[in-house]
DNA sequence: AAGGAAAGCAACCGCAACTCA
DNA sequence: ATGAGTTGCGGTTGCTTTCCT
């Protein structure tokens, strides 16, 4: 016998939203709060699994996202980013507030990669398409998620391998203080409210209002953090912060639970 | 105008990581 | 330490829209 299904997928609602279930999905959130997405369809009166009512919140519903194509200076940093970190979409779309990493992901499926291919650069590699073949044989076995694992497997054969790495992980660690230096300089200049802490205080790193590594991409961040403050969503923030409390949560888990036994 | 192909995007699936009892 | 439950992630699918012939 397998796991127990996260949720009895018999009698759901499958594929496109529908503006009623995108209603009462966005009240309930609104008026509770995320605090057990499996729970979040029974509560909102949704024929949905907590998994599909998740991700539409996520994707669609979340009211800091940015909405319209992805600049090119946008898919520039896209590129950029995952020259260093492959197939890590939630991680490339940490540096991009109010953008998804499944919206991403489609960008660089639909667009990046021949935008790549156009100039003669492998997508996977971001090496000139000739040169990244021989590359390729020797990563043959890696695959995106893995990318440091299958990285350190082929160094224990391959020298040059050996020595990419050494300085893969040297550009990572500068990447990384880099980008340190950046998160904190533009969140001391937008302290804006977060919607993901808020919402979840423990995770939720996408929505957090990091900054991009690219040199001018500060000015940005720090337009999109000015114009959140402004209008509705910050309306909304207000009104929310009021409402929010797990407190009340919990009373209509034990109302639902007593209903139900 | 029709219909087939290609592109774009929303949503699903399965797995891994994490949490907690 | 272990196993069940939950969440998050990346790959993939399939529907809709746009483009081309």
């Amino acid at each position: 016998m397998g796991r127990k299904p996260c949720c009895d997928k018999v009698g759901l609602n499958r594929g496109p939203w529908t503006i009623e279930e995108d209603h009462k999905l966005m009240n309930f959130i609104l008026n509770n709060g995320i605090h057990c997405w499996r729970l979040v369809p029974k509560f909102a009166g949704l024929m949905r699994c907590g998994k599909s009512c998740r991700l539409r919140w996520i994707n669609y519903l979340r009211p800091d996202l940015k909405r319209g194509t992805l600049s090119e200076m946008e898919e520039n940093q896209i590129i950029e980013l995952h020259s260093r970190l492959g197939n890590r979409w939630s991680k490339i779309a940490a540096h991009f507030p109010g953008r998804t990493d499944n919206e991403i992901k489609n960008h660089w499926n639909t667009r990046i990669k021949k935008r790549l291919k156009l100039l003669g650069l492998d997508p996977v590699t971001h090496k000139p398409i000739e040169q990244s073949k021989n590359c390729n044989k020797i990563l043959e076995s890696s695959s995106s998620r893995g990318e440091e694992e299958s990285l350190e497997v082929g160094s224990l054969d391959n020298p040059g391998l050996k020595e990419f790495e050494t300085q893969k992980k040297q550009d990572k660690f500068e990447l990384a203080s880099k980008e340190t230096t950046n998160l904190l300089h533009s969140y001391n200049m937008c302290e804006r409210k977060d919607v993901g802490l808020l919402m979840n205080p423990k995770t939720n790193p996408s929505n957090t209002c990091s900054s991009f590594s690219l040199e001018n991409s500060l000015s940005l961040s720090m337009v999109e953090c000015s114009s959140l403050q402004e209008d509705p969503l910050q309306h909304w923030l207000d009104t929310v912060d009021s409402i929010l409390s797990w407190d009340s949560f919990h009373h209509l888990e034990e109302n639902f639970s007593l209903e139900n036994h």
